[in-house]
DNA sequence: TTAATAGTGTCTCTGAGACACTATGTG
DNA sequence: CACATAGTGTCTCAGAGACACTATTAA
């Protein structure tokens, strides 16, 4: 980068050279980052085990600290690089956790974001003990409210942290752009027919949908284009695929 | 000012440090306030001359650093509070702001929050100079983007930091929740007629609206509640009264 | 051919916009 | 009474739901 010929000092930088940065107290901020799947037709959210206390054994979401060369953006990239082999994935900020307790050990804020995945995108990081578990909604609509998970058996698994209430606010949110942005998409390979799409919004929403209505909607929004291809290894009339229009 | 650029740390570093928060240096966490009313039929926020630098005698929105033993949602009535007197208004987190040099004196992430007030209700806080000054949007509906604000001249004001941002993403939020919530009776007196609150969601989306569809939608919205009483004042027929439901 | 789903055509229902018409307090 | 706005009734139009009907592939 070009070095800039140097001026004489204005009132601002002087200033700056005599400001204290330590007088204020300052609390640790992580980056948290829901990354939703589909599998089985069940929404699920990649979880990792925690190995020490506190909340030993218990399941907690993939994050980290936020470096202070990084922005909050770049540092749930790096999160979700580092811990799932994501990249270039939907991500977006979801809400900012700041209860006093949060975590036992000290003020710790979480900003936490969400990402909809593709599952078969996601490389296992071999450091740490992750799983994808599937995701369980007790209210309806966008009512709001925590959220729970269960392992393959169905058996509940507990959450570390505040982490229910952050993954029932995923939930909620994604519910709501769903009503007028299609990001079930995001969710699918980059081929799929409609009829996977009606399911992933199925899945994400909790209610049936209509069918016709759906199609015709999603047909009207102008962000899907039909490939002229169609589905196999059905054993019925198989689906024209379909792709998301280029942005 | 020489900042020391700590080496990258390496894997075996990033393993230990993580389960040591201590170890990560930390940012200062600011919460901003976006406070808007309404006045003379325009959207005003109110903010705060800065009398130090950086950004002196630019506008800021009132602010202030969260202390350790509140959470993020008490910081920000606290802010409310000390800065513009304002107690039980509707308040709502935003978004959180976290570019590496968004202040150019040390790391600080603001948290930002929207509040929604009747003007009459601010109590001036003589230990700053603030002011209303009316919000300028270059975009239409919810594209997004940043706004500016103009004095009672007309004459164009500039913001301090990355507050213009800021402003910016309250308004389209706001935008965004009216098409489903009719806020708009936040920025009004207790009672009210429906012109008063036409003008208000008018005001805020930026676009007129059809008087026939915005009756039907707020008396059947279930949100509001007839009093019986007549406005006065008019040279025409007064209109009834209303007042927002309890909640 | 049958099973099962893809995809189309059309009717109905509901909510928004448009507009005409009546109601009513103030000057 | 005139004026200006409040508030109602009704027609139209567009989108969603419902449903019947045709199309297409595998077994």
């Amino acid at each position: 980068m070009p070095r800039l010929k140097p001026k004489p000092p204005t009132a601002e930088e002087t200033f700056l050279r005599s400001y204290d940065p330590s007088q204020f107290e300052r609390p640790s901020v992580a980056v948290d980052v829901v990354v939703l799947t589909l599998l089985e037709g069940q929404l699920h959210v990649l979880l990792i085990e925690r190995d020490e206390h506190p909340f030993k054994e218990l399941w907690s979401l993939p994050g980290g600290f936020m470096r202070m060369d990084e922005s909050l953006d770049q540092a749930a990239l790096r999160v979700l690089k580092t811990k799932a082999g994501l990249e270039g994935v939907y991500l977006e900020q979801l809400y900012t956790f700041g209860a006093v307790d949060r975590d036992p050990r000290m003020r710790i804020l979480s900003v936490a974001y969400y990402a909809l995945v593709e599952h078969s995108r996601v490389t296992p990081q071999m450091t740490e003990k992750s799983a994808w578990l599937a995701v369980k909604v007790d209210w309806a609509g966008e009512t709001g409210g925590s959220a729970r998970v269960t392992d393959s058996v169905g058996d509940q698994r507990l959450l570390a942290f505040d982490h229910p209430e952050i993954l029932g606010m995923a939930i909620q949110r994604i519910r709501g752009k769903l009503e007028y942005v299609p990001i079930g998409f995001e969710l699918l390979p980059g081929r799929f027919t409609l009829r996977q799409l009606q399911e992933v919004h199925q899945t994400i929403l909790g209610r049936s949908l209509n069918k016709d209505s759906f199609r015709r909607k999603m047909l009207s929004s102008g962000m899907l284009e039909a490939t002229g291809e169609l589905e196999s290894g059905k054993d019925f009339r198989p689906a024209e695929l379909y792709r998301r229009v280029r942005g």
